[in-house]
DNA sequence: CAAATAACTGGGAGCGCTCCCAGTTATTTG
DNA sequence: CAAATAACTGGGAGCGCTCCCAGTTATTTG
């Protein structure tokens, strides 16, 4: 470690140039086999690696994607669903041979100080960024941009030119409540989440649908609204009891663990009373008493492809938009009442 | 936006030379007054953000903090530790003008690719990286390097010269247990959680600690060992009844939540009958009926110390190992029995 | 086997900054 | 008020790459 390595320094010690090296270290054509073979084994011994800023300078591309969450978000980052979702994106990153840098927001000094660095291109190659409120700034701000991105999740009003991926939840709630149905059931009740989040109003949705195309009445008193937490799921099932439902479409799998403890201390059984059907396919999922069968997001998958089609964004440009709904799975556990 | 921004280009704009552009930039003196609020109006009117490549390349620092989370953790990502800790760290990065670039690694291929790169430092100016099992090649690897970095947690076996801050479990037990002594409990019970994991051990050590020095016999039959899910923790309350526990303090609020749940299935009154301390202070802690006590770990702090200690070593060097272990704090509510 | 072509190689220019030194202007001092 | 000093300013060199073009060598072709 005597010198410092640069290309330079590596065709000294293999008898080549700087430009061999270089096209050696980008696996390009054009290389003797022989040289290529000699050059390589050179950065083997001397453990080279190229310098990531010369590099960014010289090929006006730094290597590095983006991952925002936005303030209004950041709050649920705590949230398994952004646990896996970050793992995704960080292996899909490295398999493509980008670097992950992650923007977490909490203040609004924290955005206005690092946005204008983030859209400005020279830091960034592409940002992928969680969906956020309406009103949020911080997507036009990239659409002002010449910065590729890509929203995760979607907003309710969203414009046509903006790519996103997103999973099918009106789908999957659709799946849901269609199983239950062919089970039998028929006075399906719905814990949504909060309704000002795009994924609990699908999913309300979805279980709305399901009812009317098998020409079943939608009774409000069997809809109740939790928060996503487990003890406001709870504590809601005291509002359904009285109107007797015989299954019930919880939008999340924590709050269906509520509901599963709240119809047993009511003394109900589940799925013999009651039949429980979760969402999201969770930890919580599995291990809980009866095993919940619920519908499963393949949120890690997702991840992944958020960056294949960032990448793919980066190299051939926005147009068309890449819009695309992932499926969800139906996972049939103890729950619901019936193994098929 | 018809040419593209640069220093050049802006001293252009406002009169005078790149040097003095580059000046006002990074906020260095010499600059008369007048000048420097012209060349920020230009900057301002024309957005200008400094090339991150261009300016790494010449100061020969990045201006980027790696973050790694290696593979033997990396499975608890979603773990509300983490997600807090990150919060944290990201803070303090921005607020110290550092970007944040994060490394989850889940399989050794990742880690051989990265690994070198990370340790190269012409990509990150430091890195802070969890602490992982014993022999993992992480650790002795940034050794080897010159890369700034610092360890966040502590390994069981941990070299004298190596910089970390934790926070001090041991203690932090220590008074969970002291105060249930202090209410007068006798036979105070542990729910440990997983005993290969320093956390967990130091807060069994802590809770035996405590027991010595207050010359209370440490009775096997009143420790159990959980693996820190809810569930577990229920069960275990099974084998700690037929001992007549007065008092149990659990390695963590998530079991802890089990524990309280466990004892009212058992007909037992928290704290009437048996009193309950958590460890952690994380949400269900609150929210939890009675409302645990519990020993607050002040993880966002932590993180935001984290980035500021590896800034001083960045700035400073590693002489001497920077070491600190950070107090935790006694949170006195409801489940163990007397509000002072 | 000469000429055309393909495969390979090297070096100049340039990416957009920082750092340093030399030069210029303003201010202080005896 | 001349000389010394402080405050300010500009430009050259260099950071370590990529990209491109010109040049060289090996291979193919009629």
């Amino acid at each position: 470690m005597t010198k410092k390595l640069t290309l330079e320094e590596i065709g000294k010690l293999a008898g080549v140039s700087r430009s061999t090296v270089s096209r050696v270290v980008n696996g390009q054509p054009d290389v003797k086999a022989g040289v290529r073979e000699r050059v390589l084994q050179v950065i083997r011994e001397t453990g080279f690696v190229p310098n990531p800023a010369a590099r960014s300078l010289a090929a006006q591309r730094s290597g590095i994607l983006g991952l925002v969450i936005p303030r209004s978000v950041a709050t649920f980052f705590g949230d398994p669903y952004f646990s896996r979702l970050t793992q995704g994106i960080s292996q899909a990153c490295y398999k493509h041979g980008y670097m992950l840098s992650l923007f977490l927001f909490y203040t609004e000094k924290e955005e206005e100080l690092l946005l204008p660095r983030i859209a400005q291109r020279s830091f960034l190659d592409g940002v992928i960024v969680q969906a956020t409120t309406d009103d949020d700034p911080i997507i036009p701000q990239l659409q002002k941009s010449t910065m590729p991105f890509l929203v995760v999740g979607r907003l309710n009003e969203m414009p046509d030119d903006l790519s996103y991926i997103d999973v099918d939840n009106l789908s999957g709630a659709e799946d849901a409540v269609k199983h239950l149905i062919k089970l039998g059931h028929e006075r399906i009740a719905h814990v949504a989440g909060r309704l000002d989040n795009r994924p609990a109003l699908d999913r309300k949705l979805g279980y709305e649908k399901a009812l009317r195309d098998h020409g079943i009445p939608i009774d409000p008193n069997l809809i109740v609204n939790g928060d996503f937490s487990e003890e406001d799921a709870y504590a809601s099932v005291q509002d359904l009891l009285p109107h007797k439902p015989d299954a019930i479409f919880v939008a999340s799998d924590t709050m269906a663990v509520g509901v599963v403890r709240a119809l047993k201390d009511a003394g109900l059984l589940v799925p013999n009373d009651v039949a429980v059907m979760g969402f999201d396919d969770l930890i919580p999922a599995q291990r809980s008493e009866p095993q919940l069968s619920t519908i499963k997001q393949p949120i890690l998958r997702f991840g992944v492809s958020a960056v294949e089609v960032l990448a793919d964004i980066i190299e051939k440009g926005n147009m068309p938009p890449r819009q695309a709904l992932y499926d969800t799975e139906l996972v049939i556990r103890e729950s619901c009442g019936v193994k098929l």
